[in-house]
DNA sequence: AAATAATATTTACCATGGTAAATAAAACCA
DNA sequence: TGGTTTTATTTACCATGGTAAATATTATTT
């Protein structure tokens, strides 16, 4: 009997509820995870997936296009890269042609840390499901939202 | 193909990691669906768990308890009750054999907000599962986390 | 009995997520 | 041109989650 399971008993029936339930639990056991994995670089896990836009775009983007590709939603985007301007991860620099426009960009340093970082522990932990059980894990997940 | 996967795919490869943003975006959409769910309410998912955890109780319990049936952490609990007092959803005694201890019980108000709180969307959504394709949900998620 | 340890709860602090409003600049339009 | 609308970004506000420290009270130990 896991840990989520003892109020759920009290108070849900349905394997559907038991469902929903036990996916909002694992997501933070996930996420509780991965914050762990990156304590040592001092960097929470949206300032991470920021970084990772950054170098997949290769160059410069926009607040704009950083946002798009976040799965969070928006107006933190200017908070996070506060912080990551602070540890010299990113720079900003505003667009002359367009004022209103802010380019970002990742830093070397910032390229280093991502070099750095490994989900060890998660990759562990995601590898108890074989390659098949992962994408039926995947399958269900896209059935139950769309 | 799902919003969260366009940068999934920049990023990753495997059908593991892919299952774990899957997750985290799934478990992210339910969380808004519930609190959209209890918005008429005015009362935040956390606060609605606290309801009901006191009335599957029956009787008047400890924070210590409450903390204990909680999926999330503890010493939240104290602000999430504050806010639950204020509405007058439920009430607190403080033990008079042990002056430490504070016990919790739900009021006749907090009991009818329950009563009306019916999760049609969220029903609706995870009922795209047929039982043995939520039970099937179920065993993965617990396989991957254990 | 006095000092110390343990327990229950609360408070403080910091980072996040979400909505809405504010700001600034550009585009559009009459 | 002057006024309005749209767009990009930021700021403000509120609720949450998590860790650690503070407080109050009881239990234990010497």
């Amino acid at each position: 009997m896991t840990e989520f399971s003892k109020e759920v008993n009290t108070v849900f029936d349905s394997q559907h509820l038991k469902a929903v339930l036990n996916l909002k639990y694992t997501a933070n056991f996930f996420s509780a995870l991965g914050n762990k994995e990156l304590e040592p670089y001092q960097i929470s896990t949206p300032q991470y997936n920021i970084l990772r836009i950054l170098r997949g775009a290769k160059k410069p983007i926009t607040m704009k296009l950083v946002k798009e590709r976040m799965i969070e939603k928006s107006p933190n985007t200017t908070r996070l890269t506060d912080k990551l301007l602070d540890k010299e991860l990113i720079e900003r620099v505003r667009c002359k042609e367009d004022r209103r426009v802010v380019y970002v960009s990742i830093t070397e340093k910032g390229l280093q840390l991502l070099e750095k970082v490994s989900f060890n522990k998660t990759m562990e932990q995601i590898e108890r499901l074989t390659e098949e059980e992962a994408s039926q894990l995947c399958y269900l997940l896209d059935k139950i939202r769309n």
